[in-house]
DNA sequence: TCAAATCTATACTTTTATGTCAAGATTCAT
DNA sequence: ATGAATCTTGACATAAAAGTATAGATTTGA
């Protein structure tokens, strides 16, 4: 399970807008700049958050992008799943390894699993905003290692039963 | 954050093996025929099982492939690890940009997400065996949805804090 | 109006992951 | 011993993801 390049670089340059002022823009050659990417592949990534609303941008000589919305009203997991598509609708399509459609039919040992761990992961996604990465307000590590905890203490008590 | 190819056709051929009774085993062109996947395939994958010591292969006329232990002490999150990496300790070095390293040191947004994402995977994954995979004794999904319930209390808690 | 700065959109190239092939090694049965 | 069945291993081919290039569209300001 891997974090892909369009979700790192994608999200990375959400962070970079949510870092502004409110009258504050960036171009796509500053956007490169600051994070090491070239300005074609920025191009493509704020494309993508563009047309799905994350960003706002204007062209000409005044222009660049901003976020659509307050980085507070920005949840992470809406972002991941434009950046790396609805991964837990088109899971069994994608592999069925020679054969047309999967060979497990309602009896799938690890179906579960799958689900299971991307609900886990989109929710915890959607406890976390882009206002959350930036600045000094950083509560991910501690909620994300509440989480954790907790994982421990729920697998003991279903799994002990 | 999607599952490699790797992952779920390794795990599948796994699991077909954890099915069998002590004295049995499966050769390459069963396991093949009951994941629906290639025999070359499945020979490749079973070879890294092999390499990592979940399985133990036997050559010859009476040969095939059983688990190297028993079902209920093999994890899935080793069984990851194998089959996709330990990319939690490599994510950074890996996305670079068009830079020879990562512009954020010491300094990072979104460093918190990917380190907390994968260990929350991690740890879920951890609590999960082969025997759990299999037949009636399927605990994972109460696992799981205990989880993420308990996942939306903690982001309460704490970020309403 | 025109040129410069900027974003947009698609096609193309490169890189990486996936999957296949074929020759070799081992074991078993006769 | 020999041949058939099986796993092993590295090289190769294919497909998918990532990244680049380029021509076009829009806006600003001189």
């Amino acid at each position: 399970m891997k974090i892909s390049a369009q979700e790192e670089y994608g999200l990375r340059c959400l962070v970079q807008l949510a870092t502004l002022a409110a009258d504050e823009s960036l171009t796509l050659p500053q956007i490169a700049e600051r994070e090491g990417v070239s300005q074609a592949n920025a191009g493509k990534l704020m494309w993508l958050l563009s047309k799905a609303g994350f960003v706002q941008s204007t062209r000409g000589t005044k222009g660049g992008y901003t976020l659509a919305r307050p980085a507070s009203k920005i949840y992470l997991n809406e972002v991941i799943k434009i950046l790396d598509g609805d991964e837990i609708n088109t899971h069994c399509e994608s592999y069925t390894g020679i054969l047309e459609v999967c060979v497990h039919k309602g009896d799938c040992g690890i179906r579960p699993v799958i689900v299971g761990l991307h609900k886990i992961v989109d929710e915890a996604l959607s406890n976390i905003t882009l206002s959350q990465l930036v600045g000094e307000e950083r509560k991910v590590t501690q909620t994300f290692q509440q989480i954790q905890r907790l994982e421990k203490k729920v697998a003991q008590e279903i799994l002990g039963s």
